[in-house]
DNA sequence: ACGATTGTGGGGAAAAGTGGGGAAAAAGGG
DNA sequence: CCCTTTTTCCCCACTTTTCCCCACAATCGT
């Protein structure tokens, strides 16, 4: 379980510091990846991901559909891990598509962390909150 | 069941005590987020915000409209607990959104506790009153 | 009036944020 | 295929922040 926002530095070598206290759900490995339809890099526990890898092998899907998904899926996906001050190296492809400059905002979103821009969380966050406003009117 | 208003000094640490009441219900882990379409910071038992959260998993939502909820409601929390002197540091970013200064006013709300600036707080009252009197004037 | 509890402040140890050097590995060109 | 250049990765170092503890003064209840 992850929450919380972080504002971090990415230094010279593009790497982010991972809040200390997600460390230890993470140390066994980390998976990133593009965000799904989202402008952000996604950070998977590796077992998270395995779980979700073996979730789409399991859907019946046609088998251009399948490879197509299968290719999104792990062709974004770098497996690493973090150097002994908890940081990890952002590739730079992921790094472009998520827009991250000099600073990154971490988020934790339950079973996956985030890492954001500035503008671009500010933007999710104004759309969050208009989506968020409506269903909660309706009594979550 | 958390009743009543207190106001507070904020520190120069960014530390706000909670009243004594209400640290026993608190005492196995405290949640804090932001108010849910008002300006202030919700402040859970750790056990009432699991509820909430599992309310929220339990909603049939599209894929995007799932992850956007999680994000925004996972993102702004942060569990803590408080110091020996009964004391929570706010984060910075929850601290800024709900416009606290050097002092907080605490106010119990039934399962939560809300801490709102000193403006705020008059606003919201203002507010309430007005809507509160209609209600009631209808029987509740 | 007295003791206990509470609001407020602050000091110091520990942890975290940030930056950089150098060895190992990888990539590229001749 | 080998040598050179670049990149990656691991470690060390410094500064700032956080967290835990102690301390004092005001308040409350008895």
């Amino acid at each position: 379980m992850f929450n919380g926002e972080y504002q971090y530095k990415v230094d010279e070598k593009g790497r982010v510091p991972l809040p200390p206290r997600f460390r230890r759900q993470l140390r066994e490995g980390v998976v990133l990846s593009k965000g799904m339809g989202e402008k952000c890099i996604a950070v998977y526990p590796i077992r998270e991901w395995k779980r979700l890898s073996d979730k789409l092998a399991e859907q019946t899907l046609t088998g251009a559909k399948l490879r197509r998904l299968t290719r999104a899926m792990h062709g974004s996906a770098f497996d690493t891990s973090f150097d002994g001050q908890g940081r990890v190296k952002l590739p730079d492809t992921l790094r472009a598509y998520a827009g991250i400059g000099d600073t990154a905002i971490v988020v934790g979103a339950n079973a996956r962390v985030e890492l954001w821009s500035d503008e671009g969380w500010k933007a999710e966050q104004a759309a969050a909150e208009e989506q968020a406003s409506q269903i909660i009117e309706g009594g979550v």
